[in-house]
DNA sequence: CCATATAGTTCAGGACATAAACTAAATGGC
DNA sequence: GCCATTTAGTTTATGTCCTGAACTATATGG
């Protein structure tokens, strides 16, 4: 296992420079330029040459040691009426993927993510892990992982790295999961030797929410560089991009809208605290203000969700004021953290999403009243991401740190 | 004037790279190595090449730019008793200083900061600048500045850049003041020019609390890469830094803690929101809640904050609960803030660490109530900085600006 | 078959860091 | 007073890498 990202990155960073780093942000910056091409567009090398500003001579030389090492293939172009020399298409190589995986409170998944972030392969598998140890959990997942290590091994697929997400805070140098509530986990080191093997490879663990934003980002237009996705599952995660980039926080925590104080005189919250928002929008505060009980197994949280969803569809209270509350205070709690972050767009995922048509009135509301002045500039999205989101987004980030330092795969 | 740091930063990092800018770095790192030796630890060359990971030879040319661009100097090295050639000693040239300024909404100030961040020169005048307009205030800190300008010359001090920074949101690229309420400003275009005319100067318009927190910085441990500033003044503002980076923002507007929903039935706000935490603990807020009137110029202030304090050292209510309020709300607005920025240090300054005594029992029972997980690290300090801080924090940003891209002076 | 156009490679030149050899300037023992 | 020793700093040969210009490769179309 290679250091994680944030690391390797400190550690490139405090190193003198010397003529050989241009060669390593020149590789970088040439492989950015092939990533950044559309779906299908195959650049060539003189195409590489205009948009990185480098020279044709020096592009030519990069490649080759991009085609060395596996990253890019050529492929044949034909262009019809056209004059001169045909050009050679460059993509990223087809045949070189990530592991994403994910472990939730009611399932776990993995899948195979090629460089470009396209899911090639992947399996849900149900799983109450929350009545599950660590160890149990992982063990289901590294079965999970061989498959998929197996199906990639026919496809000719080579896995580079992998990543997996975790509801939950994470210690990413250590790989541990710091604090899991909603999994029943504290302070769980991970082996994730044993999830995927291969000595070479970069493994990454992220927080769910943090993951899925990756994820989401995908999907927005290019030019919205900074949003905050608000991930509703069993808890309240959130996920900030800025800059295009995931801001994680010194301890990687950034983001935890779920234990924003909406309500000072609120209810406890499992936190110890008191009034937090997931204390009034998280899936089991809002399934107990629609009465439909209490009970924490993963069967039943499904059947009640089940049956929230038919009792905002026949318009019965109380579920259509749980969820109406939950949307205000979910508008309390998006302004501040607007104002805190400055971001304009937030994306709500999970439950959020689902729950759109009863939520987004009282949440619009809520934020129209609280924070009038950016409320007419913010945009609030529902993501499309389902359960494969948060794994796809880990085995992004880790697709794009290899994107982004292709020295460590060169000669 | 040159381009502001953040879009000179985005053009150098999307620029090709070249062998020319190994050395644009390296520049920058042997002159931080300089700037990061003690007040008046004098590095040789020989110490820059050990600390800086470089060959001797290679520091030796990187100083003799360095030198020549007028950015370090010589100086004599005596150590008895000890054998070998003599080193010499380099240090940041004392010769050289950036312009520090503040717009605040009872007084404009104005000093000279050199290249380590000391000030050298100050002047605060108190002016009423609620009541005037825009120009008229820029035109009295210009002539401020001329003054300053004056006492550079006569000391031999040449000015490299300014800073101003101003209770409000500003556009950096623009020099636009967006909003400054508490100025009764809006969308004020500045004439920095004017302000410090050399055509070779690079200015930067910083908001207050930023700034602040930028000058903060410099009288934290330096293992301390992590805290939030909140700037309590007629309104509340917030900056944060991350990685011993200022974190500003998309817009530059993040840190923004005085329109954090604290209580979502509470009272109107002037941003026109409800509830927002300088409706309990702003200034104007906390005279109100004491029962010391509520009209709004600066003299008249000035003088209910000092009622204020005489009620408070009397131990008279209503004064004492208007305080022990403003602290139970500013430990919600913290507990909030400390989870989404994933801070665990927060820095109290202006009027919230003169009232600190009485502030922070609600403060930090209020943290203890609302995120007793977080409390325990917690780590809450009261600033020393004075009216000084914002311009010496905007002059101390400059003058980092200059260090990390010394390339720009050199040759 | 050849002019034209475009893609990609080769090669000389320059900037830069590096390592090793070298010069500079002090101390301290004799 | 002289010389070995020690540390500071400079000079020089070498290799990497980008650049620009010349050159080769491969298509179209008259």
């Amino acid at each position: 296992m290679r250091q994680p990202a944030s690391s390797a990155r400190a550690a490139s960073s405090s190193a003198p420079g010397n003529v050989g780093d241009v060669r390593k942000a020149n590789l970088a910056r040439v492989l950015s330029v092939i990533a950044g091409a559309g779906e299908d567009q195959r650049l060539s090398r003189a195409d590489i040459a205009q948009l990185s500003q480098l020279t044709k001579a020096s592009v030519s030389s990069l490649v080759a040691d991009l085609l060395a090492a596996g990253l890019v293939i050529e492929i044949g172009v034909h262009r019809d009426g056209e004059r001169g020399r045909p050009s050679v298409g460059l993509i990223l190589n087809p045949a070189r993927c990530v592991m994403g995986m994910e472990i939730n409170v009611d399932y776990i998944a993995a899948g195979l993510v090629d460089l470009s972030g396209k899911l090639l392969a992947h399996e849900i598998l149900p799983s109450a892990n929350h009545s599950s140890t660590a160890s149990e959990v992982l063990a289901a997942l590294g079965e999970l992982s061989q498959r998929l290590q197996a199906a990639a091994r026919a496809q000719g697929l080579m896995i580079l790295g992998g990543g997996l997400a975790v509801p939950g805070l994470v210690n990413e140098e250590r790989y541990t999961v710091l604090q899991a509530p909603n999994l029943g986990w504290e302070r769980q080191d991970l082996d994730v030797a044993a999830l995927l093997p291969d000595a070479k490879t970069r493994f990454r663990l992220f927080n769910e929410a943090n993951a899925s934003a990756l994820a989401q980002q995908q999907l927005m237009d290019v030019k919205e560089r900074d949003f905050l996705f608000v991930s509703g599952e069993v808890g309240i995660g959130g996920g900030l991009i800025i800059d295009a980039e995931l801001f994680a926080g010194p301890q990687g925590h950034a983001g935890e809208l779920g234990h924003v104080v909406i309500a000072p005189e609120g209810r406890a919250c499992s936190c110890g605290g008191r009034g937090c928002l997931e204390t009034i929008a998280g899936q089991e505060a809002i399934l107990a203000a629609a009465d439909l009980g209490a009970m924490v197994d993963s069967a039943s949280r499904q059947r009640r969700i089940h049956q929230l969803f038919q009792a905002l569809e026949t318009g019965t209270e109380p579920a259509l004021s749980a969820v109406a509350e939950a949307g205000k205070s979910l508008g309390i709690a998006v302004a501040s953290a607007m104002r805190l972050y400055d971001v304009s767009t937030v994306v709500f995922g999970g439950h959020f999403a689902a729950l759109e048509q009863w939520l987004r009135p009282a949440m619009e509301a809520s934020l129209q009243m609280h924070a009038p002045s950016i409320a007419g500039q913010a945009r609030l999205l529902c993501s499309p991401l389902g359960q494969t989101g948060a794994l796809v987004g880990a085995a992004r980030s880790v697709a794009g740190d290899l994107l982004e330092a292709p020295h460590q795969l060169v000669g």
